[in-house]
RNA sequence: GUGGUUGUAGCUCAGCUGGUUAGAGCGCUGGAUUGUGGUUCCAGAGGUCGCCGGUUCGAACCCGGUCUUCCACCCCA
């Protein structure tokens, strides 16, 4: 019996018109990331165990695709490991590989064994799938790319200026206006943490403060004091929810807040620089926006922390985030070597764009000529003809066979093919050929020998 | 990991409170039309009703399990 075939859930497969589609996309962000100056380099599928595990906390743990090592794994097992029947402690001795679950902590682990063949600062892109062993939802996927430019080995806020433009630079071909492009500073959010004297509890702060605009005020202190919060600290937080106005307008009110803060004012200080070059440069089409809620990546964030929004209107998680990390290669023993970078989501930008009609229409173009074939001695002469339009670079096809013409303008038709070419016993006498525009209707006449005539006008 | 949702022809979906041979539109194939498609007309092919089990005289429909889809939470691109 037939067995119904299937792909695991959160895979897809892609067909023709979004290969198209997606390789759109590729080709923009990458033309970019060239412009920008960053150089390309790919890493494995998987890495070992060890080098992705306990980079992404307790729960970027659990979403880690673990690969069964090969052969007899459970005789090697003891057992009382086996007996304890502890998946985390068992899956150690079982599962020495992983998938790639991101591309930055595969980009640290390389600048660190190849620290010697890299000029700093290094910036490098990087387009290749990860997988995430998560439920799938809407703009959520086990297996999907990440487009990453990351700089290594400077400390200089102009980079996450860069990176501004980049990600404005990206989307304003796309067409995609009207982006949003959140900024937020690690410094800042561990600055208020400080002042409301929080310190301790800085990742529960973050991530509760980062539910503002889901749960709203009340939701937020409601989950600050279940986290053991005091009422004094989410008292003395409030100024921080009201925060409204322009980006000076926050700024000067964050500026106030943090002032007995160290941290917290070198955290302003930094978003300021920022956003006056920003204002400075000006974008072409994202808006730029400070966001005290934002607290992404908490895991490896040092300073900046971006996050991208899709235009107004469109409901889908962020399509691009990232941030500065000092310490990241660290981990791996390659100390005080700064590094900040972004991330496109492909998969997310593609169901934008599909959302809001914005791909090219001539990109399910696949051919651009088909000649209809009318017979073996025909067929010769039309393959002849394609075979000097191929050189010229043209996309040209005969049809194969020698079927009802109805088929093959029908066939022409469902490939979008733009033009049909008949070369039959007429033309075969008179030595010409006849294009169809498949638009209009419209048929002209060229000679077999002016081929180049017929290229004019595609 | 938690909660909900979905599964019927290649595609989008009907199918009333369980009742005989499960339907439509689109698509596909053939013909009307021997060199003209996207807009006509006629005919035809195509379904273990996701899978396994249970209840019943009888299940696409009810019950349990399982897989899948989509959504929310967690987290995140």
């Amino acid at each position: 019996m037939a067995q119904k075939p299937n792909i695991p859930k959160g895979t897809r497969d892609f067909s023709p018109s979004e290969i198209a589609k997606r390789d759109y996309i590729f080709g923009v962000i990458k033309k970019h990331f060239k412009t920008f100056g960053f150089q390309p380099i790919e890493t494995p599928s998987f890495e070992n165990s060890e080098t992705l595990m306990g980079k992404y906390g307790d729960e970027g743990d659990r979403l880690i695709f673990k690969i069964l090592n090969s052969g007899d794994f459970l005789s090697k097992v003891d057992e009382d490991t086996y007996g304890a029947k502890d998946s985390k402690t068992l899956t150690q001795k079982i599962s020495e590989k992983a998938l790639r679950y991101d591309l930055t902590v595969p980009f640290a682990r390389y600048v660190v064994m190849h620290q010697n063949e890299i000029d700093f600062p290094f910036k490098r892109y990087q387009i290749q799938p990860v997988w995430r062993a998560d439920r799938p939802q809407k703009g959520r996927f086990r297996e999907f790319y990440q487009c990453d430019a990351d700089v290594v080995g400077s400390d200089s806020l102009l980079q996450e200026v860069e990176l501004i433009q980049l990600y404005d630079a990206v989307f304003s071909d796309l067409k995609m206006e009207g982006v949003t492009i959140k900024l937020n500073n690690r410094k800042i959010l561990a600055g208020i943490a400080e002042v409301i004297g929080a310190g301790h509890l800085l990742v529960d702060f973050t991530v509760a403060l980062d539910k503002l605009d889901k749960i709203g005020v009340e939701g937020v202190q409601k989950e600050m004091l279940a986290k053991g919060i005091s009422e004094t600290a989410i008292a003395k937080a409030a100024p921080l929810f009201e925060l409204s106005g322009d980006n000076t307008e926050q700024l000067n009110s964050l500026k106030e807040l943090l002032a007995d803060s160290e941290e917290g004012s070198k955290g302003v200080e930094e978003l300021e620089f920022i956003i006056d070059a920003i204002a400075n440069l000006e974008l072409k089409s994202a808006a730029l926006k400070i966001d005290v809620t934002l607290a992404r990546g908490l895991n490896y964030y040092t300073g900046a922390i971006f996050e991208v929004g899709a235009p107004k209107g469109v409901k889908m998680g962020s399509i691009g985030g990232g941030g500065r990390y000092d310490d990241l290669t660290g981990i791996f023993g390659l100390k005080n070597v700064s590094g900040v970078g972004i991330s496109f989501g492909l998969d997310r930008i593609y169901l934008v764009l599909e959302e809001l009609g914005l791909f090219p229409e001539t990109l399910d173009r696949s051919l651009d000529v088909l000649c209809i074939n009318f017979g073996d001695k025909e067929a010769m002469t039309a393959l002849t003809l394609v075979t000097q339009l191929r050189n010229r670079g043209v996309s040209s096809d005969v049809y194969p066979s020698k079927a009802k013409m109805q088929k093959q303008m029908k066939y022409a038709n469902n490939r979008k093919v733009p033009y049909v070419i008949l070369i039959g016993e007429n033309e075969m006498d008179t030595k010409t050929f006849v294009v169809k525009e498949m638009a209009s209707g419209e048929q002209r006449t060229f000679a077999l020998s002016d081929i180049d005539g017929f290229v004019k006008t595609l």
